[in-house]
DNA sequence: CCTTTGACTTGAAGTACTTGAAGTTCCTAG
DNA sequence: CTAGGAACTTCAAGTACTTCAAGTCAAAGG
């Protein structure tokens, strides 16, 4: 399937290929232009397709990185309006964003605990099989350790 | 806060240490119960709380595991329910656990990088808001050069 | 003993998509 | 030109959680 594009200035690019460009799914382009993450994309004059171009396709990288800090659709929308505001924004920018630093601070460390409750498992099974019911003990004790380090670091 | 484990047998956790240990949010633990994805959990006597042991723990381990594969609710509750769970190997529960802990490997490096865009994004506005149009445009391209990194490993 | 603080409880509502149905429109091949 | 299929449209419903509200329970301080 060849595709011409009959615009002669800039890129005209459908809902499938934007979504491949952007990662994210087209369904989800949808979405993000209904709950208004992103403006109204142009339409074709007759189909009433969906029609992006760079502007757009720049706008939705922007989301999509946005997305995939864990920020909110509403925060989103919030910080692509601000982010056209300019300068007199920059100070809600920061706050916004210093809240989604913290945020992954603490994702960071919750991902650490499990990732070493996980290796002191596979340890433990390597140890069941094994038959070593010494060393079974001793690392089902170093799990509970774990578990006590655990009480009063895992607020939220 | 010091916690006191009445339990002489073995190992009681709280909802927010399962939490913890299994990486499940504890309103996750809830919805899996209720939908039957994990048996009933035991409550404290007098209070009705939540009390996990390590079978508990294992179990939802598992659960898990099958979760971070893509696995459905509905998929995983057939599974449990078939009690296929529970008479795994522990050469087949040693695989499992050990991509779990690429997964981690990778969310956590997924974490990292995303903390970095966020600083980045941070200073941006920093210098935005200090009128330092130089230090805006270079922080910007390497925001640019990171989104790109960003977006190339978000892919699943 | 009483109050406060914080973790827990349930159930209902909200969130962020995703999927499905039913109906155009575009494009290629016959 | 016309038929057929792929890709698009909207809208409604489904999914997998998540958050909120209102209330219970337990330990610590006064």
């Amino acid at each position: 399937m060849v595709r011409v594009r009959t615009r002669t200035a800039g890129q005209a690019y459908t809902i499938r290929e934007a979504a491949a460009l952007t990662g994210l799914p087209a369904s989800t382009l949808r979405y993000y232009e209904t709950v208004g993450v992103i403006g109204p994309v142009s339409r074709g004059e007759t189909s009433g397709h969906r029609v992006y171009d760079e502007e757009d396709l720049d706008q939705l990288m922007w989301v999509a990185c946005l997305a995939a800090t864990g920020m909110s659709v509403a925060d989103m929308r919030t910080y692509v309006t601000n982010g056209q505001l300019g300068v007199q924004a920059a100070q809600e920018q920061i706050q916004l964003l210093t809240e989604q630093e913290r945020r992954l601070a603490l994702e960071a460390e919750r991902v650490a605990l499990r990732h070493r409750y996980v290796r002191l498992k596979i340890d433990y099974w390597h140890a069941v099989a094994a038959g070593d019911s010494a060393r079974t003990q001793q690392l089902s004790k170093q799990a509970a350790a774990l578990a006590a380090e655990l009480t009063g670091t895992t607020q939220q």
